[in-house]
DNA sequence: ATGCTTATTGACAGCGCTGTCATTCGTCAA
DNA sequence: TTGACGAATGACAGCGCTGTCAATAAGCAT
């Protein structure tokens, strides 16, 4: 391997083994000038056969790797794909990072991931901060930004993905489903079962659990047209996990004796709703029924399985970047507005015997 | 607002409304030279009082948010911290997660995911990438890097930090604790609860459930002197999951039926261990024991409660992130081995009433 | 008053790459 | 033969910022 002499900057004292490999070291190797070497690479028709497989093996000798940050000042346009997400513990939104970094691993982007934690503020301050990066796309989750944040994604001159909820007019594309269908169906669902008394259960009530909600009590008010449907309802803006789906198991028990089925906000209020049940002595599925929400793994694992409403979390994922790299091809994105579905999955812990 | 004229890009033939607000637009705001705006952002300090409060007003009024892109390039230094780990969804690495983005939120770095899937060629080429992006900073999963990949961390110039493991020689620095000692410590307490047969299920056997299965042995070949423990084990290169735990049991009882208590390489497994015994209309605890990894948060809610040895995810985030953050900031990044230790905790499934 | 610090500020160049606008050269219809 | 044209390549400037070094002002002991 040859080795050119090269200016060094100002700081660079030492000839320091780790001195970056640039467009002229590999331009200077094959002869060409490194617009050419530049273009090589980024659109390989426009330069002629022979030159462009010299160009390929000194990039592969000398160990060539672009720069992203001088990528991005000179063409004004970072490889970055932005996503803001409320939550990286949360399952569900683990499942859609998984797409996400599924889709997005092989290509020339870069995931940066932004943690809005259930704050639109929070998620005001990231959008402007990724939006200074001169973002490749933008991945929000949520239909319910605030004004400033909606005025400054529909100015953003990247393509944007609102993921998790369907909703009238996105700022750009979507992806999601209805969760207030979704919801409103494993009600019905319940009450087709045979159960009298379904209640309903939630912990840190974001937006999309709030639609959940009001498929709950849609389902429940049509079901008894004189309106006359008492709230059995039980929230909290604690944040979920199972141990809280026992307490508040216990405490709807309480409070509503006469409950004989919930439906619960995700799944893992429903493990911890059974796992309360068991304790108290209840037969879940003949004596008290559950549905969780999202259908994890773990449901279809259960003793009993638990009944719950599947949603395509990674497929949200994969679909949102699909969309932003489509767009970013100049293809066809697909329609605006994509509609991922759910689908109810009916398990033992709704089967009443 | 005062607006000044400005050269523009020559591919900005419009006069948009996304222009950008430069350190050049402050410097002409406060007349100051770019430099010293520059320096009252990043060295307050070194300005004078007054300027500094001018310079800091009219970096509100104007709305400037730096540009990474340029700051990496003229510093050749990005604000990117690097995360290399094999998976995203798996809940230990979740929890780290969130340990990593509440830890470097706040402060001028981002986080940078990527995903090596258990693959060490993956990662190699994932640390080639990181490093062409000159990183604040590199944390990545493991002791186990191949020989290139370490060599390239070693002669990275920004601090890199091992997590997930204790060992000898770490390239810089390490957060982690022994798998093998905690994993020792669970069959030993299985022992000393009184179960005379445990067995070993292990699922996606990566290095670190490697070492957890070491550990297994090591206890069982210190409880039976005359080596002639046998092996009831039943591991699996399948990815972990709920519904798998309840599989491997299954097996091993059909192939091992002496099998009195099981110690899960995580949770996962262990939870579907339990469902299986369950289904099977075992008693767990009295007929059979079961002790998990990692403690996640279900497993004290299960019921019955599980055994597990709980490990400190989200902290190991954190610490490995305070110390690339101390690093940078030129203090004292504290001993380069941290050991984040575990804590055995007995539940109900490990106890023989 | 003199020389010498120390504190502030600025000029300048350049980080590595790409957008734009030439330039060169061979091809081909007229 | 000539002019037009497309394909291939290059020159140049500049993206927005920071490292380096120089310049100036201010403070202070001698």
């Amino acid at each position: 391997m040859i080795v050119f002499p090269m200016p060094k900057h100002p700081s660079d004292k030492t000839g320091k083994p780790g001195r970056r490999v640039t467009l002229a070291d590999v331009a200077r190797e094959v002869g060409a000038s490194t617009i050419t070497v530049s273009r090589a690479l980024r659109r390989p028709e426009m330069v002629s056969e022979g030159l462009r497989q010299r160009i390929a093996a000194a990039v592969e000798t000398l160990g060539y790797l672009p720069d992203p940050a001088a990528q991005a000042l000179a063409s004004r346009r970072s490889n970055v794909i932005g996503v803001l997400i409320p939550s990286v513990t949360n399952n569900v939104f683990s499942d859609v990072l998984a797409g996400l970094y599924d889709t997005v691993g092989g290509t020339a982007f870069n995931v940066q991931l932004g943690n809005t934690r259930y704050r639109a503020e929070v998620e005001e301050e990231l959008i402007r901060i990724f939006l200074s990066q001169r973002p490749a796309g933008l991945i929000v989750a949520g239909i319910d930004q605030t004004p400033a944040s909606r005025a400054m994604l529909a100015q953003a001159e990247c393509p944007v993905v609102q993921i998790m909820e369907l909703g009238e007019d996105p700022v750009d594309m979507l992806v999601g489903f209805s969760h207030r269908d979704a919801a409103q169906a494993a009600t019905e669902h319940l009450l087709a079962q045979g159960y009298r008394a379904p209640a309903f259960l939630g912990a840190r009530m974001d937006p999309r659990s709030e639609r959940r909600h009001a498929g709950f009590r849609a389902a429940l008010a049509a079901a008894s047209p004189e309106g006359a449907a008492p709230a059995r309802e039980l929230t909290t803006t604690e944040p979920s996990s199972v141990r809280l789906g026992g307490v508040l198991f216990d405490r709807l028990r309480e409070r509503f004796p006469e409950t004989d089925a919930v439906f619960c906000n995700n799944d893992d209020l429903a493990l911890g709703a059974q796992f309360a049940a068991q304790r108290a002595g209840l037969k879940v599925g003949p004596e008290v029924g559950i549905c969780g929400f999202n259908d994890l793994e773990v449901m279809s694992a259960a003793h009993p399985t638990i009944t719950s409403v599947r949603t395509f979390r990674r497929e949200t994922g994969e679909t949102a970047v699909r969309k932003v790299l489509a767009r970013l091809a100049g293809e066809e994105a697909g329609p605006d507005v994509t509609d991922l579905q759910w689908k109810l999955i009916p398990r033992s812990s709704t089967d009443r015997g």
